[in-house]
DNA sequence: TCTGGGGTCCTAGGACCC
DNA sequence: TCTGGGGTCCTAGGACCC
């Protein structure tokens, strides 16, 4: 129903019904469904505990785990001190945890088990992750029987696949994913049109969407503590010190978001990365790990049907600078070894830094190798992917920095001129 | 918080085109 | 020869999310 004055699609927003489902401590829930041993107890779900292993962070940790300072993304070295393993320590002396290793394979199947079900209580859903989705329920439900709605989606994925969510409901993704954090584990919390701004009024800023700690520290500088205090101030004071996202992050603030909820795309991009052991930087080593990734990432890409056009590095040195240089090709390929050159090239403009993480990365990413076969465009512009393909000198095949060789073929704007 | 891996989007300057 | 405006692409960095 569109009010006086106002336009349809606004009111459409304002009375969509959008839940949020994040499954609780997924990994640990997942190990528990198939060691049932472990429920009740301290689980660590995470890499790099094993003797010998030197790095590796925490995962997920369960409740329990939690309650001994343990927490995601933490290191394992830390975990440990907090929560020996189980196996290792002696058990009367001091609380210990069990520890078990990342298996996403598995996760990967439990969590396509929840997402059938999610597919029954929705027309619309985004995966956002392994473990949350939005739902938009508009037109399942209303908001006088949503609660009964979402417990009974709660209760079927507790009784089919055997692991808890919690729930969040509300007009907005971004409410919606606040409140199904807001009474974790197994909780639902719904929140109606007209409460969200008081919902979230006295929640700390970096409860909002797109605020994070620098954010929130900068807020803070500001005076603005809460989301009550973003959403009372002054939006181009916001703009002028964050740009674009500080009109969002107010407008979020205020309980609005014009969000669709939409299934995720195509991804822009591939990558992996890994860690090293500080003793491992040396020049070699480095290169060694480069020419690994670049080969996992080229197949990657190739699993999934992927064409990339440029193809980058990302190298982590101490205390913790990020750089990252990148090249683009005159068209896309799948060419594992111009991947590995590529990355090796860029590579050498650190050969003197010390590296503690490396990572590679094609983007500029194109799905449909039959579509542009019917598009006949890369046909006609085959000559240039040829051109690398056949290049050796990688070097000299790429794009010039601006040159836009791609257009050569092409009638452009400039014949009508 | 001394920091794992995989992503997204925005900003800003320079080069180049018409 | 100098100047201008509008636009795209490329690259590097930054912040954020899960």
């Amino acid at each position: 129903m569109s009010r006086p004055g106002r336009l349809p699609v606004e009111s459409t927003r304002e009375d969509r019904i959008v839940c949020h489902v994040d499954m609780d401590c997924f990994y640990a829930a997942c190990e528990r469904l198939r060691e049932p041993a472990l429920r009740d107890e301290p689980v660590i779900v995470g890499m790099g505990y094993e003797p010998g292993e030197t790095s590796g962070a925490v995962a997920t940790a369960s409740y329990e785990a939690r309650e001994h300072g343990v927490e995601s993304a933490q290191s394992i070295e830390q975990a440990l001190e907090l929560l020996p393993r189980r196996e290792t320590a002696d058990p009367d002396a001091e609380p210990t945890a069990y520890y078990r290793p990342v298996d996403m394979p598995y996760y990967e199947d439990v969590s396509e088990q929840v997402r059938s079900i999610l597919a029954e209580y929705a027309d619309v859903l985004r995966a956002v992750s392994i473990d949350e989705a939005y739902l938009d329920v508009t037109d399942r439900t209303d908001w006088e029987s949503v609660e009964t709605f979402a417990t009974e989606l709660k209760d079927e994925i507790a009784e089919t696949v055997g692991v808890e969510a919690s729930v969040g409901v509300a007009p907005t993704m971004s409410a919606a994913k606040i409140a199904s954090d807001y009474d974790k584990p197994d909780g639902l919390t719904v929140v109606e049109p007209g409460d969200v701004r008081s919902f979230l009024a006295p929640l700390p800023v970096a409860a909002v969407h797109e605020v994070g700690p620098k954010t929130a520290t900068e807020l803070a500088e500001m005076g603005i503590e809460t989301a009550g205090d973003l959403a009372a101030a002054d939006p181009a004071a916001l703009a002028d010190r964050f740009g674009e996202r500080g009109r969002a992050i107010y407008r979020y603030a205020r309980g609005e978001d014009d969000r669709d909820v939409t299934p995720v795309g195509r991804p822009k991009s591939l990558s992996r990365e890994s860690s090293l052991a500080p003793a491992e930087g040396d020049t070699e080593t480095v290169r060694e790990q480069v020419r690994t990734l670049a080969e996992a990432v080229a197949d990657r890409a190739n699993r999934r049907d992927a064409l990339y056009r440029t193809i980058g590095i990302k190298v982590v040195s101490p205390p913790f600078d990020i750089h990252t240089r990148e090249r683009s090709l005159s068209g896309p390929v799948d060419r594992p070894d111009l991947v590995r050159s590529v990355a090796l090239d860029l590579l050498s403009a650190f050969a003197d830094r010390e590296v503690r993480k490396v990572g590679v990365f094609v983007s500029g990413l194109s799905f449909s190798a039959g579509d542009q076969a019917s598009l006949g465009e890369w046909d006609d512009a085959g000559g240039d992917t040829e051109t690398v393909a056949h290049d050796d000198e990688t070097a000299t095949s790429f794009r010039s920095p601006s040159g836009n060789q791609r257009l050569s073929g092409q009638t452009t704007l400039a014949d009508f001129r």
